[in-house]
DNA sequence: CATGAATGAGCATTCATTCAT
DNA sequence: AATGAATGAATGCTCATTCAT
């Protein structure tokens, strides 16, 4: 996706608009060593952590060599940015598409919810790399640095303006602050899960259980409610 | 000759020279070298981050030698769990004492989401690093190696499982799972104010507003309800 | 697969595409590339200095491809040393010329003295190359393998003995000793009208007040003493 | 003599003017490795030339680790202007000390060259590196950043200048300009022998044949002459 | 107990060179 | 001939840790 022209330094957010540079023949960038690399990269930072991941063994698990690398991205912290920007664009289609396919307020945040759920389940590395080192990184990338973890953020809150302007939930809370309490609980739960989920199969932690809890939670409080 | 086994993770157990440390009130160190060395961690790691932070800077601003670090804690890793260990104590002795001083389960979620967000605003690099470095080091620290923040989940599941036998709280959803998400909404909201909350002391980010929200958000859920 | 036996001086032994190079007229080339390297080279050799100028910036600054350069030359050592061939070849055509028009030694010196430094202001980039990477490359570059200096050398030794031989010139001083003087001094006056030179014109380090002065203390300590 | 206390940033030009810096005991730093370092600095540097040098040679070969070399020394750059810095600085003593044991202005010229070719020939390191990497890092580092090498040429200069207003130099010439000449010829021909000296020992190479030849050389175009 | 000079393994990054196209 | 993406060896520098004093 993001258009680089090796030697070129490499800078991120490069993304040459015009396509198909040099004449028309072949486009020697082909063989998807940029996606190679990142695929690597979120193995590699998934289980030893950015700040052990070594940038040699990512070229190694990429198929390429050291070198190569900075080829495609400046540094290994602008590997590391460039994931995420990758990533959490993918992230925000997927909850985009599913936003649009509910009618509800209620039904699209027990979406997010199932989504993200799902997400980790599926995707464990790029779980990890999201739930663990976008924080750690926090402090001087994240909104500052990450515009698609704004967008991410962006996305849950206007669906819950939706909702409060249809009426349909309570219009007294801050929608943003709403988005990223549910990211916070979203994200805690997912944590909990990859730092000791794969090992313990039992119920509790069973994720689309807790989906199912979690939408609860947000939709109708903790407050015991005699009938309703 | 120097007898080194570098970058390998270091097991735990400090051995502070005063012997027997924490239980008694003794602690014959030479004038609480202890606590000003984990003072002056907490600062700079909230500052530089867990690996940018150097053990001599701490050093430095501990006013002790380098060497003398490695007197009281086994490895610089060691030094972030103790901190946590040491801090959480804290934060599970405030904790206890809040939830004994309320008496509804309602009112002790409350006290929580505001202990929680006091804490954050009064001691920002403490909240930094438990926020930040916490999760950074998630993986192979914390409910491992961590006792203290397991034990902070568990008072606060407990205040719930509580309400639920009282029949204030609904019973059908998991204490733990409410715990963990209550801690990932605060501890998002936090970092969230971390991030860039002093620069802009706007209205949106402020966090009494903030921890009213959550209590509303916990407590009865985003649904809009007619007349209640 | 890939095979390198990379930083071991490469012996020199340029082969440029176009055969059979400088001995006729005929030179195949696509329209002059080597001459244009050779050019690129100078002007990046004399503003980066040899070691830290990247082949990549001469290829860019020639217009052509990195790898097209290892058509021309063998590697960026050849690189340098074709340079100074080249170069000295156009300065001993020079000299030679400048020589021949002259008639009595005291001219000749005088004359190496003014075309050596108006040479230095009029292509500032070739005089830092010779004055600087020349000396820098000496140890293994100068005598050994570079005949072209040699050449230049022998020329003013030659024009010295000449004048010794015809009673013009005190006989009882090496003239190749006196060679090696003269550009010694030449080149250290050189070197530092390069070096600060251009910002400040004042009249100290105006050079063509500086050969004159060169020629005043060479000659007259050279001129046979009918009577002293 | 240049007092660093390591750790602390090692900065170029440290010099800490009030000695014995703690209380009064022991100074750690007592092993000379400062001095160890520099020593092993110019044999190294002399051979394999400043960028072929490698840090770990250089430590190797002063017997210390590699890191050592950083706590005396900010970095490769700085400890080859340091090594200028101290080397240049004996080199200025020992030329004030033959200037002062001179007379006249002529006699102190030809102390001047023989002191120079002597030192070349006694500590061919020390001249390499003088000679060849001076020169290659003039550009940035010559009068601008290493006032040594400035003072050097004042020292001639200054011998001159005082040869003129007494009457026994001719008066038209610069001292500057002389002094500048003079090293320029001094230093090629100390070159001219390190490169080739140490192999061929003949006749016309010997050092102490050359430095009489200079001073006829130098002094016979300096000298005032009353009738001519 | 304290010190801080010394250690040296470890790693990101560069860049001359190659070779498939 | 020309290209330029890919290579990967090579190295300056950092910093947690130790240990002689």
């Amino acid at each position: 996706m993001n258009n680089h022209s090796p030697r070129k330094k490499a800078s991120r957010s490069a993304k040459s608009p015009g396509a198909g540079k040099r004449a028309s023949a072949a486009e020697p960038n082909g063989s998807g060593k940029r996606e190679r690399i990142l695929d690597a990269a979120v193995r590699v930072f998934a289980q030893e952590g950015f700040y052990n991941a070594k940038v040699s063994q990512i070229a190694h698990v990429a198929g390429v060599a050291d070198g190569t690398i900075y080829l495609y991205f400046k540094s290994k912290d602008d590997l590391l940015i460039s994931l995420f920007e990758d990533r959490m664009e993918r992230v925000n289609d997927n909850l985009r598409a599913a936003l649009a396919a509910e009618t509800s307020a209620c039904d699209r945040l027990r979406r997010v919810v199932r989504l993200h759920l799902e997400l980790v389940e599926s995707n464990r590395p790029m779980a990890e790399v999201i739930s663990v080192e976008l924080r750690q990184s926090s402090k001087f990338i994240r909104e500052y640095a990450n515009p698609k973890f704004a967008e991410f953020l962006r996305l849950i809150a206007g669906a819950i303006a939706e909702g409060q302007e249809a009426g349909e939930l309570r219009p007294d809370l801050d929608p943003q602050l709403l988005a990223r309490s549910l990211f916070g609980a979203l994200d805690e739960i997912a944590l909990a899960w990859l730092v000791k989920g794969p090992k313990h199969t039992n119920d509790k932690m069973d994720l689309s259980h807790a989906a199912k809890q979690l939408g609860h939670l947000f939709i109708d409080g903790l407050k015991a409610r005699p009938k309703e």
